[in-house]
DNA sequence: GTACATCCTCTAGCAGCTAGAGGTTCAAGT
DNA sequence: ACTTGAACCTCTAGCTGCTAGAGGATGTAC
C-alpha cells in the first residue's frame, strides 16, 4: 500500500494532480487509513502510470479516459483506440507543421538583426509588418 | 475612426480579446463615444496587428509587453529585442524536438495496432508499459 | 512522548482567452 | 421622426491541466 507521496514519486506526478485527477474522475477513490489518508494498490499505480505516459504523449485528459474505458473491456474491437491515437498523431503532425514554419520566420528574423538601435530592429520591424513573412502562420504554435 | 468589430475584423481579433488585452494593459483604454462605445485610431492598429502577429509567432504576452515597450523607444540599442526573439527561437526548437519524438512514438504505436481486441491493441500496450518507449519524452509535448 | 515529515480539505491562481446574460447605442431605412 | 436590428456595453463564469498556499490533522521514527 502506497501512500499519496509514494505514489507520486514513482510515476513522476505531484502530489496536488493525482488528488486532481481523482477529483475528476480519472483515477477512482482509493482506500483510506483510519485517520483519512489515502493509500494506494498496485493497481492504481498501473492506472497513473498509463495516464502519466498518455500525458507525455500529449493526449488530453479527455482522450485518456476514453483509452481507460477501453482498456477495461478487453473484448471490444480496438478501433476506436487505434483512431483516438492516429487522432493524436495528425494533431502532432499539424503542430510540427506550424512550429516548422514558425522557426524559420524566427530565424531570419534573429539573423537579420545587426544590434544597433531598436528603431531598426529587424525583429520589431518583421513583427510590425506581417506582409515581410515568408510564410502563412495563421494559427498559433502551440 | 474603427469600432472594436471593425478593428477585430480587420486584425482577426475577436471583440472580446481586445476587450481582454485592454484589461491587461496591453492595449490602451480608447476614446470613446458619447454613448460610450470605443473608437480606434490608427495607431491602435498598428498595434494590436503587432500583437497578433507575435502571438501567431508564439511569443507569451508577457513578451509582448516587453517587445512592444522596445518599440516605444527607438534609441534604445536592440539587444533586448533580440534577444527576446532568440529566447523564443529556442524554445520552439525545443518543442519541435519533443514534438519529433513524440511522433515517432505515436506513429509507432498506430502502425503497429492490426485491429483485433482491444485486449491485444498495441497502443494501449504501448500506454501501459512506458519501457516499450524508444525515447524519453519526459515533458509534455505542447 | 514528542518531533516533524507528510497528509488532509478548501480556495484561489496561472495563461489566454471564450461565452453568455442582460441591457444600451448606433446607423440605416422608411 | 421613428423603428429596427446589428453591434456595442459590463460583468461574471468557464475552459485545460494543473499548481500553490493556508491552516490544521496524522503517522512514524526515535
Amino acid at each position: 500500500m502506497l501512500t499519496i507521496g509514494g505514489l507520486g514519486k514513482k510515476t513522476g506526478t505531484k502530489v496536488q494532480t493525482i488528488r486532481y485527477y481523482e477529483q475528476i474522475g480519472l483515477m477512482p477513490e482509493p482506500d483510506r487509513t483510519e485517520g483519512g489518508q489515502r493509500r494506494y494498490s498496485l493497481a492504481a499505480l498501473d492506472r497513473l502510470s498509463f495516464i502519466r505516459h498518455a500525458r507525455q504523449l500529449g493526449f488530453s485528459l479527455d482522450a485518456i479516459r476514453e483509452l481507460l474505458d477501453l482498456g477495461d473491456h478487453p473484448d471490444r474491437p480496438c478501433e476506436e483506440a487505434d483512431q483516438i491515437a492516429r487522432r493524436q498523431l495528425k494533431q502532432v503532425e499539424q503542430r510540427l507543421q506550424r512550429l516548422e514554419a514558425l522557426r524559420q520566420e524566427l530565424k531570419r528574423m534573429v539573423h537579420e538583426c545587426s544590434g544597433g538601435r531598436t528603431a531598426d530592429c529587424r525583429v520589431l520591424e518583421v513583427l510590425r509588418d506581417h506582409s515581410e513573412c515568408l510564410t502563412d502562420h495563421n494559427e498559433i504554435g502551440a
